[in-house]
DNA sequence: AATTTATTTAGATAATATTCTAAATATCTA
DNA sequence: TAGATATTTAGAATATTATCTAAATAAATT
């Protein structure tokens, strides 16, 4: 797994994936959300798709996000893992 | 919640949870498994202590540190509803 | 083809995180 | 109580991350 729990780590990054739970957005759509930078954001979307949190389409002048919710599970697997054993 | 995502951040401290998962750890012990300074290892401890990711409690002259469980299904809970509403 | 709109990349700066050595604190044992 | 063991804290060095502005790329529109 890439560092999926890096891309987790920031607020603004967990505010996304957020975002995109409801529905697909594009960069711009995004944007509108965060008091930041195009550049910050993309460099943001970039740490969560080569984490893999999300992957990307790119639609005419547009390049959509979506939650990989595979990777979601995954995470969750890997944490429920980390339960102890007994008590 | 603080930051539990900054905690499981570090594939150290990462590393240090799964130890816990078996047993309890002084910090000598859980110190045996990695190759940095007691002071760079109590200072992992200490994320870990503040994200509530783990207890700890003094026994004589030893801190022994305990898994949070609680906390751990917390950030699974977390991630579950970071999942997609429908597909 | 020139202009506008959307996004990414380059390069710099500032903020955070990780690590270290050395010193401090606390407990145990002789 | 003096010396040994366990852990934490202070302070500094280095590495990583987040952010910015400016420039580059790519597609759409006129």
């Amino acid at each position: 797994m890439p560092d999926v729990f890096k891309g987790l780590a920031d607020p603004t990054r967990r505010e996304i994936l957020s975002l995109l739970k409801d529905r697909d957005l594009n960069v711009g759509e995004i944007a509108k959300h965060f008091p930041i930078s195009m550049a910050s954001l993309s460099h943001h979307l970039n740490i969560l798709y080569e984490a893999r949190l999300v992957t990307k389409i790119k639609k005419g002048q547009f390049v959509y996000y979506s939650l990989n919710t595979t990777i979601v599970e995954d995470v969750i697997l890997k944490l429920v893992s980390l339960q102890k054993k007994e008590e």
